[in-house]
DNA sequence: GCGGTCACGGAAAAGGTTTGCCGATTGCGA
DNA sequence: TCGCAATCGGCAAACCTTTTCCGTGACCGC
């Protein structure tokens, strides 16, 4: 099974050409007679040569492969983001190097150090929270890029989802709708997400005169749990509450629940929003959710984008803010 | 930023011995004085030093590195594995390429491709379905293992998780709690674990003297919705059945819902039993569901910890069939 | 005092590729 | 036929590390 590698050597010797001559025909450089290109392709395919990165690497002192590092273990966020990576940085050729770094500041360290050995041409560094985050390490050798978490140093280049214009997205399309009493039950409010998607609601609902009902507010765990317990809080505060705005579609699932069971219809009695477009929670809810998705993928895409500008040398800094987008289905619109 | 990278070399110099007796003394090798190997190792520590891997898999031939490559896109399934296998590879000091392959099998083999020229040790392929599949490729100059999908090569090293053995716990369980009338409520007859959940599943109840419950096995798509719809359908056909297993955790949420709905109580009426231990559903579903866990990630470390015996020298043969966990909760234990 | 042994560390090659430089060949015009 | 220029292609260095082999010096025993 383990054939011998074939090297540009072997390549060159049955080609009848040097080594040098080799390697310019197979990258299509140097002056040579199209004749001998085409000479040496075709003996180069016929032993199946596959050039070894190692050693092209070691030369030009690129790697042509990137680090991907989650501060947190890989979870529901940071998969989108890092397959959208890895889709924007296989095309340009680049290979990712994955990275679980599961909450613990020594793994990171010992990851980093490893990328670094290994002559990583950039670091994407994400995490689930978009919480400002310690940045990796300063002076690195190599671009970092952060996605959907933020360095607290301004001077690294962060992408992030626009949460605001989430809670912007959600409430305003509740308003076009014709509700006029709308609640807000979202997650713990040390989440920097939840206080931002929190007042951009708030930001539309002050421009049409509102605020959300009372109690205001209603922040729990991330559960649908919680969301059927708040659906229950809620309803016997304010009972004629006709829009919900949930942090996540998860609480948006459990309050979906909570509602039909105590015998509100949705959307007729009331509408619900959810965030972040999970397709097993908004096509599992009864209706269908209508919800704002946080382009993950997208943000993943584009964050590899600027790293592999920061590469090239044109580095971006300071934190970019992605938009986000209003997905429409039966929970709103019956 | 980019400061110049610090080599073997310039430690030597810094050090004032040679750059043989660097690499000896950062490396424990050879016949060196103990002040020698401190004063090396101190000067390293201070600049910053990182033995650069490409030089050093150039001349070892070894790249401590592996790919692991999707059939289809990273999705539900594959990403424990995938965390799994990172896991364990990432405790042997090897870093792990990732590369999606998107149901493509062009792009499968361009990644392949890739790997190869990077000069990986060895390739993990994963894939959503137990279904065997074509071989990467033959005569690989690496090893391959194959996790959670099967090769359709039977030389080739498979690692798979025991689905008939999911279906037998599942059974066993359900008849231990004193059920006699147990449906089952499952996935496209296509997948070759469905076929196999059931099979095991059948060889428990025929050591009672049992089957299924008329209709026998209904076959549907994955989702909640036809789990409940499933659901409507046997309680029509069979209203006295007293006990449900689902081929996924989806599926059986759907069913609860529907068999909450129609006035079921769970599991005084009908007890319930899911598969994958998904956290999402086990814990929102109402009660809390008992599943058969597949432990994936587990499988992820074996395939990891095989492919590691085989670059070793210690090639693995055939399918390595996984064992399975009944996780007990609300759903069966009232 | 001398030969032998041992400890230590240096020199150099190897690994595969790219690339700058230079020599060689060919063809064409004078 | 000679010379020049353009086109080709070979040689060797460089990338960085590891490892083998060997040289040097010290020390010991005779």
């Amino acid at each position: 099974m383990v054939t011998a590698r074939v090297t540009i050597t072997d390549v060159a010797a049955a080609a009848g050409v040097s080594v040098g001559t080799a390697s310019k025909a197979l990258n299509g450089r140097g002056q040579l007679r199209q004749e001998t290109r085409d000479r040496v392709v075709a003996v180069a395919e016929r032993l199946g040569f596959q050039a070894n990165s190692l050693a092209r690497g070691l030369l030009s002192g690129r790697s042509f492969t990137v680090g991907l590092i989650t501060s947190d273990s890989f979870g529901r966020f940071s998969i989108p983001v890092m397959l959208g990576a890895e889709d924007a940085l296989g095309a340009g050729q680049m290979s990712v190097f994955l990275c679980d770094g599961r909450e613990d500041p020594i793994r990171e360290q010992h990851y980093l150090r490893t990328l670094l050995s290994r002559r990583v041409d950039g670091i994407i560094v994400t995490g689930r929270r978009a919480d400002p985050r310690p940045p990796l390490a300063s002076d690195l050798p190599v671009p970092v890029v952060y996605a959907l978490c933020q360095s607290r140093d301004p001077e690294d280049c962060s992408v992030v989802s626009d949460e605001a214009e989430a809670g912007r997205l959600a409430v305003a399309h509740l308003l076009s709708v014709g509700r006029q009493r709308i609640a807000h039950i979202t997650g713990p409010e040390d989440f920097l997400a939840v206080r931002e998607r929190a007042a951009g609601a708030r930001s539309v609902l002050a421009e049409a005169g509102a605020d959300f009902v009372e109690p205001g507010p209603l922040h729990g765990e991330w559960s649908e749990r919680w969301g059927r317990q708040a659906t229950a809080m809620l309803l016997r505060s304010t009972p004629d509450v006709d829009a919900i705005f949930c942090g996540s579609d998860q609480l948006a699932r459990g309050v979906a629940d909570a509602l039909r069971e105590s015998g509100r219809r949705i959307p007729e009695d009331v509408a619900l929003v959810g965030v972040d477009n999970w397709d097993v929670m908004v096509q599992a809810c009864r209706p269908p959710l209508t919800t704002v998705d946080l382009e993950l993928r997208e943000l993943g895409r584009s964050a590899a984008g600027l790293l592999l500008d920061a590469i090239e040398g044109n580095p971006s800094h300071g934190t970019i803010v992605r938009p986000t987008r209003l997905v429409i289905r039966e929970s709103t619109s019956g």
